[in-house]
DNA sequence: AGAGTATAGGTAGAACTTCGAGGTATAACG
DNA sequence: CGTTATACCTCGAAGTTCTACCTATACTCT
């Protein structure tokens, strides 16, 4: 990620990655394409994040990985959410909200 | 921090210590107080994140620090802000709701 | 007086994440 | 045939936070 971006961005990568491959099967250059689109190139997600992150989803058992053909006739390692990287997710939504209604108390904290 | 919010802390501790020291010149453990009040217990501060926080925050120059006693008669180290650290404050700030923002825009994203 | 708790400061090492920089390989395009 | 885009990957450096510890003073309770 962009230094200014990295900053923040730490704890929500996973998160990110689960909610992008919760829309569908999807393989890894795409999930890093998609979430730079959809975030309006906020996020710029570096190889040297993303395919480490995916392992370690995978290695945690919240993604299920098999390889296809990709679109563009390639082959790709699809992935797709388990049981527990649902509930993970969810977990995970709930919590990035109880967090930033907790910092909105802080920020908005006038003395 | 309690495990499930240290997730999703980094990168907003200083932040938050930015903040709280904005509202007036503050010594370290009552920051840390200050936080775990306002934010309504959800973050609760260790000291072996708050001490560390504060010496970077300092060396960086963002916050300028000087003893003095304590309402309850004691020795504290008082932080207030820089003009550097009002400036990086801003800037945390802006940033911060760009990253919800962005993060917005992925969660809300139903295929 | 002595014990315990809250206040106030601090450090060291481990664990984890992310990034930057590199590598491999195929397909498509000029 | 060289370049660009796609697609996968690894390694080491850098940074942050946590756990666990340490010191010391003030206050409270017995």
């Amino acid at each position: 990620m962009g230094e200014a971006r990295s900053e923040f961005l730490k704890g929500t990568l996973d998160m990110l990655i689960l909610k992008i491959v919760a829309l569908g099967p999807i393989h890894g250059y795409a999930i890093a394409q998609r979430i730079q689109q959809i975030s309006r190139d906020f996020f710029q997600l570096q190889q040297g994040s993303l395919y480490p992150a995916l392992h370690r989803l995978e290695d945690r058992g919240l993604l299920k990985a098999e390889w296809k053909m990709t679109e563009t006739g390639r082959e790709g390692k699809f992935y797709a959410l388990s049981s527990k990287g649902r509930k993970k997710l969810e977990a995970e939504v709930q919590n990035w909200e109880r967090l930033t209604d907790a910092v909105s108390l802080i920020l908005r904290t006038a003395e």
